[in-house]
RNA sequence: GGCCCCUUCGUCUAGCGGCCUAGGAUGCCACCCUUUCAAGGUGGAGACACGGGUUCGAGUCCCGUAGGGGCUACCA
C-alpha cells in the first residue's frame, strides 16, 4: 500500500491540496503503507523557488509525516520530476516506437486555427507516414509526441469512490503526452512515476476525471498494472459558488476576518495544527458514532476511501474557530503555554514562564485561537511598572456609578490587607462577604476590582487574576484606579 | 456548446428499501448557570431539488428535468 501527492511547485500550499494530501495520508497510515511526496515541476514557468521547501514546512506543522520525497529521499526517487526527464523521454519515445503514440508537428499557429474551428486538435499528424516525420525532424521542425486514443468504442474505470465510469472514446483527444521542450505534461509523467514509484493508490481531486480514461489508456498502452483510483471530492468557495480560491476578499466577515486558504494562514490565524487536521477530515468524511471532534490517530484507525462523499462540499470555515477551541480546551496547559509563548513574544512581551504557567488554564475555556491570549491576557506580560489605571469607561460597570466604584474599591483594600494569604478562594471569600454586607452585587465589587487590576472589561477570573498579579501589585493597581477616578471626580 | 461528476437542515454530515413523525455537528435564537468574557447545560426554528417510474413499501434503486461543480492547454 503506497499513496503519494504530488503538489506543483507553485508556493504556498492551498488547503484544498492539503485536504487531498491528508486522504492520501490517512489511508495509508489505516493500512500500515507508505505516504510518498513528489514534486511535479514539469511546468518551469510555473515553478515558484522556495515552494518545496514551504509545502514540506506545512506538513511538518500539521504532524503529516512523509515517508518518501524530497527531503528523506527514499528508495524510489529522486522525487522531484525535473530530475527524472531521461525516464520520461524514453518511456514517450517506446510508446512512439510501439505505435501507441506518435510525433505532432503542429505549429502553435496551426493549433490556434483549430481550436477557433472550435474541435480541438484534428489529429493531423496522426497518420504520417514515417518517412515524412523523420524529413520535419530532419529540418528541425519542433514536435511534441502524442497519445494514440482510439477513435470508437468506449474507456471505463473503477474508483473507489464513484464507482464505474465510463466515457466515449470519439470525444477523446489525443493528448500531449512530451512537450517540445522535452518535458512531459502531467499525463507522462505522473503514470511513469506511479508505476515505478509503486504506488498503490491514487488519489487527487475530482478535476482529473474528465482525464482519467486517458490515464488508463496509457496504463494499458505500457502494458502496466493499473493502481485503484480515488477521485476525491473538491472544496467550493464558503457561498458554494466555485472551487475555493484563493482570492478569498469576498468573503471576509462582518468582522473583518478573513477566510484562510493557504496553509501558512492557518498558522498565522493562531488555529493549532491538529483542530485543521480535525476540521479537514470531517469535510466529506465523517468518524461515525455522531462524533465530530477526535485525534487524528482516531481518524487513522476508522479512515476508509470507499466512505468518501463524492460530493463537493462549500467550504465550512466557521466550524473551524468551534474546533480549535475544542481543541484547545482539550489541550494540556504545557502544550498550550508551549503554542501561546511564541505568540507572546511576536507581541513585544517578555514572558514570564511561572505567569504564564499561571495564566494558561484560565485561558482554556476562553481562547477561540491562539492570538486572543493577547487582548485577554497580554497584560500580564506587560511591564507592570508602567501599568496605568483604566479610563472611568472601564472602571465604572453597570449598574455603578463613579463614587459607588470609588466605594467599593477603597472598602476593597483593606480587607485585600487583612488577608492572610492571597489565593484566589479567600479572596472570593472575602469579597463576596463584603459584597453582601455592603449590599452590593457580587458582579459590581468582582467586575470593579476586575477592572481595576487587569485594566480591561474583559478579562481572565478577578480573583485568579489578582492571584497572580500578587498582593502588593493588586493593592497598587486598585489604589491607582481609586486615585484615577478621585481626580476625575474633582476635576 | 460538448463531455464527465455531484444533489439530505444556511453550512458540514448520518442514512446504503421498512429501524426516518429523517439523526448528529456547526451557526442562529431562547432559557439556565454565572464575577466579565467564555465554557457548560436545556430547549427551539431549520433539509430528503423537482417530476416520473420500480416496489406491498423510496431519502435510500432507475429514468428525465432543473441546479451546482469540473474538464475542454505543449498547466497541473
Amino acid at each position: 500500500m503506497r499513496t503519494r501527492y504530488a503538489p506543483s511547485p507553485t508556493g504556498p500550499q492551498h488547503i484544498g491540496g492539503i485536504r487531498s494530501a491528508l486522504f492520501a495520508w490517512l489511508y495509508a497510515r489505516r493500512h500500515g503503507g507508505k505516504f510518498i511526496l513528489r514534486i511535479e515541476d514539469t511546468d518551469q514557468k510555473r515553478s515558484v523557488p522556495g515552494s518545496v521547501e514551504m509545502i514540506v514546512d506545512a506538513f511538518d506543522w500539521l504532524g503529516i509525516n512523509i515517508d518518501e520525497g524530497p527531503r528523506q529521499g527514499g528508495s524510489y526517487g529522486p522525487y522531484v520530476q525535473s530530475q527524472r526527464l531521461e525516464l520520461y523521454q524514453s518511456w514517450a519515445r517506446w510508446l512512439v516506437a510501439n505505435g501507441h503514440a506518435y510525433k505532432c508537428f503542429a505549429s502553435a499557429d496551426e493549433l490556434a486555427e483549430m481550436r477557433a474551428a472550435g474541435t480541438g486538435y484534428d489529429r493531423r499528424y496522426r497518420d504520417l507516414p514515417p518517412r515524412d516525420a523523420a524529413t520535419l525532424e530532419a529540418q528541425g521542425k519542433p514536435y511534441v509526441i502524442r497519445f494514440k486514443m482510439p477513435r470508437s468504442g468506449e474507456t471505463a474505470g473503477e474508483d473507489i469512490i464513484r464507482g464505474r465510469v465510463r466515457f466515449q472514446n470519439a470525444n477523446l483527444q489525443d493528448a500531449v503526452l512530451l512537450k517540445s521542450d522535452g518535458f512531459p505534461t502531467y499525463h507522462l509523467a505522473h503514470i511513469v512515476d506511479d508505476y515505478h514509484m509503486e504506488i498503490s493508490h491514487i488519489t487527487r481531486a475530482v478535476e482529473w476525471l474528465p482525464s482519467f480514461p486517458l490515464h488508463l489508456r496509457i496504463w494499458d498502452a505500457f502494458g502496466w498494472e493499473k493502481p485503484q483510483f480515488a477521485h476525491l471530492p473538491v472544496l467550493l468557495n464558503p457561498n458554494g459558488k466555485g472551487k475555493l480560491s484563493k482570492r478569498k476578499a469576498q468573503f471576509v466577515d462582518p468582522s473583518g476576518t478573513s477566510v484562510p486558504v493557504l496553509i501558512n494562514e492557518f498558522i498565522e490565524a493562531g488555529y493549532l495544527p491538529e483542530a485543521v487536521l480535525n476540521f479537514l477530515t470531517n469535510i466529506g468524511w465523517n468518524y461515525g458514532d455522531n462524533e465530530e471532534v477526535f485525534s487524528t490517530e482516531q481518524a487513522i484507525a476508522r479512515f476508509d476511501l470507499k466512505a468518501v462523499n463524492p460530493a463537493n462540499s462549500a467550504y465550512p470555515i466557521k466550524k473551524l474557530d468551534w474546533l480549535n477551541s475544542q481543541k484547545i480546551q482539550a489541550a494540556t496547559p504545557d502544550y498550550l503555554a508551549g503554542r501561546l509563548r511564541p505568540i507572546l513574544k511576536a507581541a513585544g512581551y517578555a514572558v514570564d514562564e511561572s505567569i504564564l504557567q499561571q495564566v494558561t488554564p484560565l485561558l482554556q475555556v476562553r481562547l477561540k485561537n491562539l492570538h486572543d491570549v493577547l487582548p485577554m491576557a497580554g497584560f500580564f506580560f506587560a511591564d507592570w511598572a508602567a501599568f496605568k489605571a483604566p479610563a472611568a469607561e472601564i472602571l465604572v460597570q453597570r449598574k455603578m456609578d463613579a463614587a459607588a466604584t470609588v466605594k467599593v474599591l477603597g472598602a476593597a483594600i483593606p480587607i485585600l490587607e487583612r488577608l492572610p494569604g492571597f489565593e484566589a478562594a479567600s479572596l472570593h471569600e472575602a469579597l463576596a462577604a463584603y459584597a453582601k454586607a455592603s449590599g452590593f452585587k457580587n458582579g459590581q465589587v468582582f467586575g470593579s476590582l476586575r477592572a481595576a487590576v487587569s485594566g480591561q472589561k474583559v478579562s481572565p477570573p478577578t480573583f485568579e487574576t489578582m492571584e497572580i498579579l500578587g498582593k502588593a501589585e493588586s493593592l497598587r493597581r486598585i489604589r491607582l484606579a481609586l486615585e484615577g477616578l478621585r481626580q476625575q471626580e474633582a476635576g
